[in-house]
DNA sequence: ACCTGAACACCGTTCAAGT
DNA sequence: ACCTGAACACCGTTCAAGT
């Protein structure tokens, strides 16, 4: 060990072997392989090769880590055509994009519905790219924000939805005749996207009229 | 000790001090009591005056005890106007029962969306007066059920958001000038409510529309 | 059949000690 | 500044033992 020429007290300056992008994107890998039971502060120092304790000199808790991911995921979240297209079919394309992200995650959806933003970069991005998106498209300022709450929550209502078993409303007929019939009816596959597709395209013409009545 | 004279074998036949009834309403009491983390199987037991263990021999696991939980606050859920109003007055009034309930017991949300109904009675006559209602306003039998999931997924995920904070969208105006300038817009005290109610209006004309165009 | 008490495996988190 | 190793308080759950 030469005891002077670098700049660091003693040796060479190792580099820390944590970050909060390496404990990001190896949490998101360990969920992605394993799903969120998996995802412990053990297993994932384990996956890092570091002790569990040394997680704690980069994120002061597990909550804190879940609103990183969460921050994460809302990046792959499409809003882009919110700079090209009218307002309703951006806010479609990116209602359908927010619903599949959490419908993969849907283990976050309570922890986004209450975490607020402003930590979180891309989280910030992506709702100035919407509410800028409305704000053009003709929406008065103290609507924009209703607007763009009101189809979250059914876009998260949605992604946990997509995460239920297709048998959950199966019922004896006898039971329960009427349900039993109309769940008898659907006919499609895939239940949860019909509902959605329902959902949002309702949605959508309800907010259509409502802008319009607005501005004559 | 008599040898025979009583049915059951020896002794007074002691009743037991559990049930699902006792275990439910206790569970429930401690939950508005002290809030969902305070909702321990030994905090339970301790409630009840009895061992931790004790409650296996009633209960499967924590999981099953929130689905008792859960099919509790449905009960509380209004849908008696299913019967006396048009479908959509109807389904107005529940959403927002159904909105209400949930944004007190918001830690059940998750579960609810993924859980089978069958076990739960008062949640399969819920959905029984619903899927009536709907069917007698004129609503084809395929697609009940996805007016029923999308009205049901909105109304969950208002009811994650009404448990967030105020201050949720807050953000530095230098950062997100647009969302900045929307959020300080939003009048009212209770903006979730605000958002909730636009939503369900919106859905609602969406949906008569919806129908309209269905049945010329 | 139902309850007790002790135990188990696991969790997130803290902290003194090292470099 | 950053990591290790040992410890802590707490979880849900199991199970032999009692009545």
């Amino acid at each position: 060990m030469t005891s002077s020429e670098q700049p660091r007290r003693r040796g060479r300056p190792t580099a820390p072997l944590l970050s909060q992008e390496k404990i990001t994107s190896a949490a998101v890998e360990l969920i992605e392989l394993r799903g969120y039971s998996a995802l412990t502060m053990a297993a994932l120092a384990r996956q890092l090769g570091v002790a569990p304790s040394a997680l704690y000199n980069h994120v002061s808790n597990k909550h804190q880590l879940l609103r990183w991911i969460q921050d994460h995921v809302n990046r792959e979240i499409d809003c882009s055509d919110f700079e090209v297209r009218p307002w309703d079919a951006a806010l479609e394309a990116w209602a359908h994009s927010y619903r599949d992200a959490y419908a993969r995650h849907s283990l976050l959806v309570p922890v986004i519905a209450v975490t607020p933003i402003a930590g979180s970069p891309h989280t910030v991005a992506m709702y100035e790219k919407v509410a800028a998106g409305l704000r053009a498209g003709g929406w008065p300022d103290d609507q924009v924000m209703d607007v763009v709450v009101a189809v979250e929550s059914f876009v998260l209502g949605s992604a946990l939805d997509a995460a239920a078993p297709d048998d959950i409303f199966d019922v004896p007929a006898d039971q329960a005749p009427v349900l039993a019939r109309v769940v008898g009816a659907r006919v499609g596959r895939d239940a949860a996207r019909a509902a959605f597709d329902l959902g949002l395209a309702t949605v959508l013409a309800g907010l259509r009229d409502r802008l319009r009545a607005l501005t004559p």
